[in-house]
DNA sequence: AGGTACATCTCGGGT
DNA sequence: ACCCGAGGTGTACCT
C-alpha cells in the first residue's frame, strides 16, 4: 500500500465530471489497484476514487488512473510523504447479525414467521430472483417470506414484485407474503398491511436461543 | 490526520458483531472522528470503520471507537509507522452529470420529456415525498416525471408509489407518469410499459445544448 | 457481461 | 430525531 500526503488537484471524468481543487490530501493506492483520495474531513468516504480494476500510471507530478471510459487523474503539485507499505494479506472479516444469520436461523424455525409454518426451501427462485423462504402454512397454501434487517418500503416493493411473478408465471394460483425483520418501519408496516402483507418483528437473540433449547432451559 | 500501519486486532459491535484476526493493516483517523481500518486489497470499502461523530479513546496498545451502543476496538500488537499529517481544510468536490443537473435542464425544458408538456412545479410535494417534476400536457392532463441518471426497476416502483399516492389522496382522477434517465435498463423499460408508464432517454448534452441556443445556431 | 439484492451501506435534505 | 432518496453507490452472487 502506497501512501502520498500531497498537494493535488483532482479531476474525475467518467458516470460523471468532477474538479477537486488544489489542496492537501492523502492519496492511498491499493496493491489491487483502488485508488481513494481523502480529505482529513469528510467521513467514511473519499473525495475521489476508482475502484478495481484499474490502470495506474505516473508520471512526474501526476497519477493518471483509467478503467474503460472513466479517468481519474491527480495532478500533485507538491509531495509532503510517500511512503510504500508492503502488508501482505489480511484476513477478511467475519460478521454475525446480518441478513444471512437472520435467514438461517428463521430457516430453521420458520413458525417464528408465522403459526404452523413449514420450511420447503431457502433461496426459491423466481425468475426475477429468489425468494428468501418458501414456506407452507398448515392449510398447505405457500407463504413465501421476505427477510430483512430492517424492513422498509423497499422491502414490500420487492416482496411484492415476488408475489406477482410467483402468481403469475410460477403457476401458484396463490401465495401469501411475509415481511421479517429486526425492525420494520411504520410506513413499510402501513404499505404492506395495505397489500395483505403480514409484518413480523424477530428478535436475533430469542431466534439464537430458541437453537440452543438446552441453555433455554436452564436460563429459565 | 493520523496514518498507523499496525499489525493489529479489530472488533465491531453495534448493528452486528464483527471480528478482524491480527493482520499488517492502515488504521485512518480523520480530525473529525472518521475512523476507518484499510487492507491492502479489497478495494474501495474499509474492513472496518466508524462514522462521525465519535470519540476515539487511545490506551497502550489500543484504539477505542464509541458512538451510542457501537464500539470499534483495535489492538494494536506492533506499529510500523504513525504519523499525523495537518492538512487544513480541503475544498469539495464539485460535480457535474448528476441527476440534480438533469433534473434543472428537464425543468428547464420539459417537451424533452414529452410533447407540450409545460412545468407545474420541481419537486411537488405527495405525501410520501416529492415527485421530481409535475407537469401538464397539451390537454391540461397531469403528468409525472420521475428523473434518473439510470432507469432501473426500482425508479419504476417509485414512480408507481407517487401515481399511485396522487391518484388515491391528491385528488388527481388521472395522471400520467414519465420516467426519464439518461440509460433506461431493458427490463425496467418493460415493467414501466406493461403499467403504462412511458420511457424517455434523454442526452444530457443534448440538453445542455438546448439551454444555449447561440451555441446550437452557430453550431447548425 | 448483465441482473439482482445486500450493506455496520454513507450522506444530505426535509419534516 | 426520524424518514426518505441519491450515490461515480460498492460488492458479492448468480445466470
Amino acid at each position: 500500500m502506497r501512501l502520498i500526503v500531497a498537494r493535488c488537484e483532482v479531476r474525475y471524468t467518467g458516470r460523471l465530471t468532477a474538479v477537486l481543487p488544489e489542496a492537501l490530501r492523502l492519496v492511498m493506492v491499493k496493491s489491487d489497484g483502488s485508488v481513494m483520495v481523502h480529505a482529513d474531513t469528510g467521513g467514511y468516504k473519499p473525495q475521489n476514487w476508482m475502484t478495481p480494476p484499474t490502470i495506474v500510471e505516473e508520471e512526474p507530478g501526476s497519477i493518471v488512473v483509467r478503467k474503460n471510459e472513466e479517468r481519474l487523474e491527480i495532478r500533485i503539485a507538491e509531495v509532503l510523504s510517500d511512503v510504500t507499505h508492503d502488508m501482505g494479506e489480511a484476513a477478511a472479516l467475519e460478521k454475525e447479525g446480518a441478513e444471512a444469520e437472520l435467514q438461517e436461523l428463521l430457516a430453521d424455525a420458520p413458525a417464528f414467521c408465522g403459526e404452523g409454518l413449514r420450511l420447503v426451501r431457502r433461496e426459491w427462485p423466481t425468475d426475477i430472483g429468489p425468494v428468501d423462504l418458501m414456506c407452507r402454512d398448515a392449510d398447505d397454501a405457500y407463504v413465501a417470506i421476505e427477510i430483512k434487517r430492517v424492513g422498509t418500503i423497499e422491502a414490500v416493493e420487492q416482496l411484492t414484485r415476488y408475489l406477482e411473478r410467483i402468481c403469475d408465471s410460477q403457476g401458484l394460483a396463490a401465495c401469501a407474503g411475509v415481511l421479517a425483520a429486526q425492525t420494520i418501519k411504520p410506513q413499510a408496516r402501513v404499505l404492506a398491511e395495505s397489500r395483505g402483507i403480514a409484518c413480523v418483528e424477530v428478535d436475533i437473540d430469542v431466534l439464537r436461543g430458541a437453537r440452543e433449547p438446552d441453555l433455554t432451559l436452564f436460563a429459565a
